[in-house]
DNA sequence: TTGCTCCTCACGTCACGTGAGGTGGC
DNA sequence: TTGCTCCTCACGTCACGTGAGGTGGC
């Protein structure tokens, strides 16, 4: 009753190729109408040429099979539509960051170094109400904007509650394999009684010797400051373990960035400036 | 004298993953400044946290790593700023595509079916200019408007020297492998004298029975023409051998496009309206 | 000295593309 | 009937990621 297509018929009138169309079957995203049992023969049925157009589409804008599988047995209109619109959203969040990639791909082929001014700190144990995890490099902006976010309200509005700018913790596995744990915290004043709520607890951040940068200008630049400042620690032979420390910090013009990395115990070491730099 | 850094220090400073560093290291992008004979440790140099932080950024502009090696290797700055303007405008381009892409899938997702008005027309060999090649599915839209450029200034401006629309002919291989066969062609008519010149050469386009449907609006949509026209003819029987066509029409409102499906010659077979539908 | 860092295979991932070698359908 | 279409492996591509198993450096 139905006509049956075959599957390079079926190719032309969706335009995916014959070999897409034979991995759509293995992995079952688009099963043919009909398979000859003898022969193997795919035939598709001409109400299958919508769907492979969809699929097309999707694999146009690079969805992967898998959630494409999801959109197409989605059980009703509204959740279809939501993971689309969820798949849209990630797009443009893809394309933005697109944009600021070249942006600052730009401004490191024509700038110069940029100027580096660096301090020593020695930080005591500060108590801190905190959100830790193990966090995949893609997703640490997003990660971290949502726990800063969740933190803030724990904290409460009264700045006397703070003892000092949001931060964060990273451990050296983050940059080594690009997953890894982070800690995101918001320093807590002695007068602060924020209980641990949802994924914040109370913890102390660890003491810590730390050469310390601001990065001023957009976050996409911060390796430069990563950099400059690694360059500077290992050129005078201060680096010591422990996690890369990030504070957040509201700045005057624009927002700011402490890069802070750990380094020996200044009084227990030559002073930095008395060393040679070899 | 030039403080070398282990490749775990060199990925903190850089953001490049240690497992990248190793793969940029073997497939020569981007090579420690000493690797120790004996251990195989690798060590880089503090000068060479700029080039991965320029690889990064290409990186994340999915770059292949060839290209980036291009870049680097440029024997100078106007080359090496060609290669990276290169990359940004197809960047340009695949961006345009992928908004194209999702006003597509919307109209797809909300619209209806196409309405379809088929044409029966039985084309004469047709002298035309065309040029000819074996081209992939990704840069067919980029050759097509090439080619036909080249063949508009080759034919000239007088319309009398045209018997039609510009027109293309596709090999089933370009829809089943997205590679083959397509020939793009301007028809001649007979007072004109164009000779070859370049790519451009004089051909006979080959007669043909041919099911026509005017695709009206975004290209981006045409495989909608293909599946309602293709459908059409394969539930009447009427495929037959033979490339599809395509007319470019400059259109009233909006450029159009002709889908001209290849059938069996009508006068030999009964007329399709008469035929049973099954 | 101990565990931490680094090393090299070998294999997996994702969505197909590229042949090789062989059978069925018109 | 002939060649054209379709079939199934098996392997390749790209840029790494994921372990396994082992040695060197502080």
């Amino acid at each position: 009753m139905a006509t049956l297509l075959t599957i390079g018929e079926f190719s032309r009138l969706t335009h995916l190729s014959v070999k897409a169309l034979r991995h759509y079957d293995d992995v079952g995203l688009l099963r043919p109408a009909d398979v000859d049992a003898a022969t193997g023969y795919r035939r598709y049925a001409a109400a299958q040429v919508p769907v492979a157009h969809v699929i097309r589409r999707f694999r146009d804008l690079d969805m992967p099979l898998g959630q494409i599988r999801a959109v197409l047995e989605a059980p009703d209109i509204d959740a279809r539509d939501r993971a689309i619109v969820a798949h849209l959203e990630r797009m443009e969040r893809v394309l933005e960051q697109t944009r600021e990639t070249v942006a600052s791909l730009r401004r490191l082929l024509d700038g110069g170094e940029p100027d580096l001014a660096v301090e020593y700190r020695s930080v005591p144990v500060t108590p801190a109400l905190a959100i830790g995890g193990r966090v995949a490099w893609g997703d640490a902006e997003a990660w971290l904007a949502d726990a800063l976010g969740e933190l803030g309200r724990a904290v409460g509005p009264d700045p006397g509650h703070r003892a000092g700018p949001d931060g964060a913790l990273y451990g050296p596995e983050f940059f080594e394999q690009h997953v890894g744990e982070v800690v995101a915290f918001v320093p807590l004043a002695a007068t602060a009684d924020a209980p641990g709520s949802g994924r914040a607890e109370r913890v102390d951040i660890p003491a810590a010797d730390l050469a310390v940068t601001v990065h001023r200008g957009p976050f996409a630049d911060v390796d430069q400051a990563y950099g400059a400042l690694g360059t500077y620690v290992a050129e005078r032979m201060l680096g010591a373990d422990g996690p890369i420390r990030e504070h957040y910090l509201d700045g005057d013009p624009d927002p700011a960035t402490e890069v802070c990395w750990p380094v020996l115990d200044g009084r227990k070491t030559i002073p930095p400036d008395s060393r040679d730099a070899r």
